[in-house]
RNA sequence: CGCGGGGUGGAGCAGUCUGGUAGCUCGUCGGGCUCAUAACCCGGAGGUCGUAGGUUCAAAUCCUUCCCCCGCAACCA
């Protein structure tokens, strides 16, 4: 079955640490993790691959705001990301830091590379610049001359960068689309890339940045730094030594057989990748799998929703097992999902516990009780019900297979645990406590356990991609320590156990858990994730002294005109009194007040901020609301009696 | 007409590409069993497959209309 040129390179994304990692991090980490150890028990050599996008402007802001340099930032919190992927159990061969040596030296040469054939060329960043609307704008994309958005006036601006030839490699593309359907996976991230980016033409892609400088400097123009494109995706090849004396690696495993990666960044990796290699003459990676978000119930992770799940605070309390399992089997990879505490530990209940574990449990309990704990002989197809779960295991060998080669995780497992169903109906069929009754069945009686051992080695060794610690303990329990029968090949035979083995009965491999204690449990964990980053960000707002805040001219404003603004969900415009005055006030209130309900209203409003327009319509002051952190719902600043329109808020 | 995803028994989902008895998990009702982690096994009830139309011998599935939800983008002075 090993063959030597059977090698498989697959990679997550980098990741940027400008914070802690999420679930989401970990569900990309553990699926390129399971497809990883599955190549390995097929017998592929495996190169797996994740790492950390570390240059940039976020991390340069994040360490100063921590008192750091960035490299000090750095090497603390790639501390505990590592700590997260060996929590995990993650098997990667290798972790690529952008900041690294063998890294910074070969994006250098990359991008000397691209310069030199022409393919990367300096120019003028030449725009028009709105600046009310804080936004540049190219030639075609003003309105007459005139501002898109607010039609108002626009200055020219010139920014030097360094510039890549996108365009012309656009068609080159396209046609590697047409030749290899499968590159991008789902199919609708395809159509998405080319009827988006592809067929409106590509624009040439800003590879260097001048408005910072912790990243790579381009060679001979130290003002500039290479911008992500080149630094962050770069890294696929460069872990694998591409472009020094030392490139084995890259000869053996280049091109990826997948780029595994979140949705969000299909781009990135559909055009622009791609494009960077098609420059750098070397073969496209033969798959881009986009998976979907676990999302929480109030939609996505935010910290102020109070929604975080911290991946190490699970795995701490329930194993990795159970982590990686739910992960994989409550979405469709591919599609987004929702993550509950509820599904969570009815998950871990249901299928883990009561299914998978109680299965083995009742089984070693079986044969302790009638054979002494000695596991009798096997015998296939004495019955029509051996038969059939005989065929069962072997179908899903075949089918783990085949959903694992598609990458369909949850489909996998489910029919693992469609055997796990069949085996525990099984024992209800054939009733072994009915038999043990009876000393002229000894023999039937032995080959059903037989079987239920089987059974379970066949779910065991095809669980090993997903779950770390219960196969082990499966085969631990029953007393195989043969390696020769917990390798994938041996599955495809039956009743390689050898007769006598001693079963070992150990505790419930997944305990059964209350319900409705560890949600609360979950809950809170989650909410306390919250209030720690909270009080750190809230509190390091600056202090402002008394002249400061005394800037501020705050007024009461009755409210005396309210309507919703054409070309904008969430802003409505006010006309608002101030007493000697009125003036009109954009508000982004849309969303939780009809214009309605505000006629008459008592706000409180900020009067001398600078004037601005917005969606083309000015501006002249600020209505304070404050915004419930749940969610996200705003509620106006009134005030408590009825004051006259202009009186001074201090 | 900015882009995309989705609407399938009470809940959550699969099935849609490649039309042909509507499936899974949970819940619910009833039954069985005792080897086991109050677990396991069986059966029942419950569905106009968002809406309206079309193609077809046949539509959850293909085509068109409309409605609703959810992301992204824009916007938040």
């Amino acid at each position: 079955m090993t063959n030597k040129d059977k090698t498989f390179y697959i990679t997550t994304p980098i990741y940027y640490p400008s914070g802690k990692l999420h679930i989401g991090h970990a569900y990309s980490t553990v699926a390129g993790d399971v497809m990883a150890r599955y190549k390995r028990l097929r017998g592929y050599d495996v190169m797996y691959l994740t790492g950390t996008d570390e240059h940039g402007q976020k991390i340069q802001q994040t360490a100063e705001e921590q008192g750091l340099s960035p490299q000090e930032y750095l090497d603390q919190i790639i501390g505990s990301i590592k700590n997260l992927w060996k929590q995990l159990k993650i098997t990667n061969d290798d972790f690529i830091r952008t900041t690294e040596e063998r890294h910074k030296k070969i994006v250098e040469k990359i991008f000397n590379q691209l310069l030199e054939q022409g393919d990367i060329y300096l120019d003028e960043y030449e725009g028009w610049y709105c600046i009310s609307c804080e936004t540049f704008f190219t030639e075609w994309q003003l309105d007459e001359g005139k501002c898109a958005d607010c039609k108002g006036e626009v200055e020219k601006v010139k920014e030097e960068s360094y510039f890549f030839k996108m365009s012309k490699y656009a068609d080159r593309l396209i046609q590697y689309y047409k030749e290899h359907p499968e590159f991008i996976q789902p199919e609708s991230r395809r159509n998405e890339m080319l009827n988006n980016f592809l067929k409106p033409g590509l624009e040439d892609l800003a590879v260097s940045r001048t408005t910072f400088d912790w990243g790579v400097k381009v060679p001979g123009n130290p003002k500039h730094v290479i911008y992500v494109w080149i630094d962050a995706l770069t890294n696929y090849i460069t872990a694998l030594g591409y472009g020094t004396d030392e490139d084995e690696k890259f000869q053996k495993y280049w091109p990826a057989d997948v780029h595994l990666i979140g949705k969000e960044i299909v781009r990135f990796h559909s055009i622009y990748w791609p494009i960077i290699l098609m420059a750098l003459d070397l073969p496209l990676p033969k798959k881009i799998f986009a998976h979907g978000w676990i999302l929480m119930k109030d939609g996505k992770m935010s910290k102020s929703k109070g929604n975080v799940v911290d991946p190490v605070k699970l795995t701490d309390r329930y194993g990795v097992d159970a982590l990686r399992y739910y992960l994989l089997r409550e979405v469709p990879f591919g599609s987004d999902g929702v993550f509950t505490p509820e599904a969570f530990v009815e998950r871990l209940n249901y299928d883990l516990a009561n299914d998978f574990g109680n299965l083995l449990n009742r089984t070693v309990a079986m044969i302790e009780k009638y054979f002494d704990g000695k596991i009798p002989a096997y015998q296939s197809s004495e019955t029509a019900v051996d038969e059939s779960l005989e065929k069962l295991m072997q179908d899903t060998v075949t089918n783990v297979e085949q959903s694992l080669d598609e990458m369909e995780f949850s489909v996998a497992l489910s029919s693992i645990w469609q055997l796990i169903g069949r085996t525990n109906k099984y024992i209800d069929e054939t009733e072994p406590w009915v038999l043990a009754k009876d000393p002229a069945q000894k023999e039937r009686l032995g080959n059903i356990m037989a079987h239920l051992v089987e059974s379970l080695r066949t779910i065991a060794i095809v669980l090993q991609p997903f779950l770390t610690e219960a196969p082990k303990e499966v085969f631990k329990q029953l007393g195989i320590t043969d390696e020769q029968q917990t390798t994938w090949d041996s599955v495809y035979k039956q009743g390689v156990v050898q007769a006598g083995t001693l079963v070992e009965k150990g505790e419930p491999i997944f305990p059964r858990l209350d319900m409705e204690e560890e949600v609360k449990g979950i809950q809170e964990m989650m909410k306390k994730t919250t209030y720690k980053q909270d009080s750190e960000q809230e509190d390091a707002k600056e202090i402002v002294n008394f002249d400061d805040f005394m800037k501020l001219d705050l007024r009461v404003a009755e409210v005396t005109k309210a309507e919703k603004m054409a070309n904008a969900d969430k802003l409505l415009k006010l006309q608002v009194d101030l007493g000697k005055q009125k003036r009109q006030v954009i508000s982004g209130i849309a969303n939780d007040y009809e214009p309605e309900q505000l006629i008459g209203k008592k706000v409180i409003c900020v009067t001398n901020l600078k004037p601005v327009k917005l969606r083309g319509e000015m501006s002249e002051g600020m209505i304070l609301s404050g915004e419930d952190p749940e969610s996200g719902r705003l509620s106006l600043a009134t005030v408590d009696s009825s004051l006259p329109n202009g009186s001074i808020v201090e």
